[in-house]
DNA sequence: AATAATCAGTCAAACGTTTGCACAAATTTT
DNA sequence: AAAATTTGTGCAAACGTTTGACTGATTATT
């Protein structure tokens, strides 16, 4: 009643031979002479003989899976990143072993042993949000299982990553502003200790004071991203002395909330104010009065990059380079880039 | 130099037991004495013992991977229940291995083949728009491997399933819009034999005759779900001599593209013509202008529940009922259900 | 004609773990 | 004190596949 499915055993006895002789037939190895492998082949289809991948990942020590830990699929961005890791993958004839952290560290160590006791062969890791403690990703150094992080990089040396840099793309932003005749230029940010926000920071000034507008503190005014959060923020930006025309948000939540408000405020929006922002939701061209642009942060491409640096790293441990310890860290950065929306 | 992760045999060996004692005593085997089970568990700890779950998979011809094969990752409906299911899967210890077929029948098969390749214990499939032919889903049969589909569902007898119902919904819709007092209610409805498209369909003849407004099949257009579809369809429906007051989308983006060619012929959204829509979008509550109303389709718990499901039929078989081949097919239907937007 | 090379195939070990069976020693029951 | 039971442990097979080393023919080279 064991619906048991067909082995190489099987084959051998039928063909009364051994089985490395229908092993290296079904390998089509040299060394089998063509009547016995045709012979193997023909009873191979016949049977419907498929190789048992547990033995064979079992035996080799590889599974061809990658594992992915992020925070949080149902954030477009990162669904839009996993899109592009699951193609890359089965390109590179790897499959996806999926895990969300849910931005809890505990869950990310958690999802850090299922993988590594599911003896995936290399990770991909955007890390939550509250993690500060990297011990977890340290540890697995021992296991020789290769990381790559991807948008959200833990500070720890001698790691491999694929970011987006938000710099140049802020910039460009401020650039826009300004060559649309804005001088007085806000910003909400995210909470300041984070990486994201520091980017944003960096490049509104830096563009600030290329375009010989000077870097006025005020106008820039950190949030914790909740609604309530942005109402504050925005409130205090559009009630100071200085009002800005024109808003660079964190994101385009932060943007969405942000306009809310300055239409409370009875501001005509793209007229009182204007707002820019970074890229998150893909349908900005539909509400009611989109950034006028967004720097866009392009996860697909992040997550089909972070896959193919790992599955390139992968092979390079297979060719033994693996010896090769003074390797060198791949640090992959992609450009952002100002999106200018024709809300049509 | 070879990084060698301890064994059970390595600890046999340094305790000068046999591995069959070591691995009792990791189990806690009732016939392993205490002295020996704590001298095996203290040295596994030291060497930071783990067992390798490639070779547990392959000695017990399982590997608590359960496959997902749907169509777009990055489509809001599926990255919630992708969200759902890993929650899911992870309670019941389970891993995801995932893919997407991109609508591609082509891709299905591939991935299909694959899953069965690493011998998932499960599979949990949302179809692709183009699969008629379901051969390969029948081939796993053969492989003793379940299927749970979910919200997108093969017309083929005996199988299990979760989908939500979206024949209250529409009907609850109607009734909204009819308690608004309209009076001539228009729907855009997705490709004629979509399965989705016949049930709003059904909904809304339902509703309407229940209502006594006589069912107009002029009041109901197909279309192709594109941009262009849905915009001839909007001003088929909107120069029409009989002129809808309100009108029943297929979904968020057809919605979105139907309010704007409503507005676009100059006509006052909400006042002139209101939309109720099926909920895709997270964000509907910040659109220009958002549909009074969607219908909720619950996709996280539709991936939740799916997966339980195939948790369950697989506990089933491990617990022998496999033999049990007279077996009932789960079919679960979760009910949709309005949800009005407050637009604030 | 002897030697070497090639060809076709087999043997057996190895990967790490689990588990049914056997067996000895210690303990309990008769 | 003999018999039965319990306790603690080891042996070896099994899971399916790959692969290095080996063997026995045939064929090619000198």
């Amino acid at each position: 009643m064991k619906n048991q499915l067909p082995t190489i055993k099987e084959i051998a006895k039928q063909l009364n031979i051994s089985v490395s002789t229908v092993s290296r037939a079904l390998h089509d190895h040299k060394s089998i002479g063509l009547r016995t492998k045709t012979r193997v082949q023909e009873l191979a289809k016949q049977l419907q003989y498929e190789p048992n991948q547990t033995a064979i990942f079992f035996q080799q020590g590889k599974t061809f899976t990658i594992g992915v830990i992020l925070p949080e699929l149902s954030e477009a961005f990162f669904s839009a990143a996993i899109s592009g890791i699951e193609d890359a993958a089965h390109k590179g004839n790897y499959t996806v072993l999926l895990g969300q952290s849910h931005d809890s560290v505990d869950k990310e160590k958690q999802l850090i042993e299922t993988m590594k006791k599911h003896r995936v062969d290399g990770l991909l890791i955007s890390i939550s949000k509250n993690t500060s403690d990297y011990s977890h990703f340290e540890a697995l150094q021992r296991y020789n299982i290769p990381i790559v992080f991807f948008d959200r990089i833990p500070k720890i040396p001698n790691i491999h990553y694929v970011a987006c840099n938000m710099i140049n793309g802020t910039v460009q932003a401020i650039n826009f502003l300004f060559s649309k005749g804005h001088r007085i230029i806000g910003m909400i940010n995210g909470p300041e200790k984070l990486p994201a926000s520091k980017e944003r920071l960096d490049g509104y000034i830096q563009a600030m004071t290329k375009s010989r507008l000077k870097y006025d503190p005020a106008m820039v005014v950190n949030c914790d991203l909740t609604t309530e959060g942005v109402i504050a923020a925005t409130e205090k930006l559009l009630t100071g002395k200085r009002r800005p025309t024109a808003i660079v948000t964190f994101n385009d939540y932060v943007a969405l909330d942000a306009v809310q408000t300055a239409r409370k405020m009875k501001l005509k929006i793209n007229k009182d104010i204007c707002f820019v922002s970074y890229a998150n939701l893909p349908l900005t061209n539909y509400t009611a009065f989109p950034p006028m642009a967004s720097v866009e942060q392009f996860p697909y491409q992040q997550g089909q990059k972070a896959t193919e640096t790992l599955i390139e790293l992968l092979q390079q441990k297979s060719n033994g380079d693996a010896d090769n310890n003074n390797a060198t860290y791949y640090k992959i950065i992609l450009e952002s880039q100002l999106v200018l929306h024709d809300g049509k």
